[in-house]
DNA sequence: CTTATAAATCAACATTTCTTGATTGGAGGT
DNA sequence: ACCTCCAATCAAGAAATGTTGATTTATAAG
């Protein structure tokens, strides 16, 4: 199954959480390390809610993490979800046995 | 970037194809081999159009390959859309140098 | 205690996505 | 030609998602 490690609605999650250029580009980001929303904010000249938006869709999908410093809330990647992500992706990779389906369907 | 390979406009298609429970359960019945949507339609019981409305979304984004033969479809995983998946996904994992940053922002 | 700053939350609205049932198109079979 | 079957497409409505600007909460500083 592809939900052999997790399941399918945790497949969904996370993949939805992939599903968007705006996070996709916060997470681009989060590669280079550990960052405070004001920072994302300034960096991608994006409004505040929006990211704080996104950057929640990110967290409850478990791709990034928080901290809170002083005022200052810093985001970084969980390496944990990144490996979850490629084990869910290697699930789907099977060999296929392509032969055209011999039975008569339908 | 997680763009280096891929767009991040593809990467979104892509993932978005893979935020939704009915198509990861129709890739999942992929693995398997090729089938052809009657077969998928009675496995899975669901209506025709909606499988039709999934399985377009999956072609669109490169996951499924599709062959006639006579009045039947049959749907297949194209490997090559889980290279890049696993491309994709690999390029989000970049050990973090997650030391506190010691610059001030804001 | 008052003020300032960073970020989350909320409400309203726009946009997109999904579902359903009906229709259309393509391939055989009679 | 006609009818049947499989599957794609369409139209309408429902549900989920994203954007914006305003408000609230939390922390710190004067």
């Amino acid at each position: 199954m592809v939900a052999s490690a997790l399941s399918a609605k945790k497949a969904v999650v996370l993949f939805h959480a992939l599903s968007d250029e705006t996070r996709l580009a916060l997470l681009e980001r989060l590669r280079d390390g550990e960052q405070c929303v004001c920072e994302l904010t300034d960096s991608m000249k994006a409004a505040q809610s929006r990211l704080s938006f996104h950057l929640k869709v990110l967290k409850d999908a478990g791709l990034v993490e928080d901290r809170r410093e002083g005022r200052w809330m810093y985001y970084r990647l969980s390496a944990q979800a990144i490996e979850e992500l490629e084990e869910l992706v290697g699930s789907l990779k099977k060999a296929a046995r392509s032969a055209v389906s011999s039975k008569r369907c339908c």
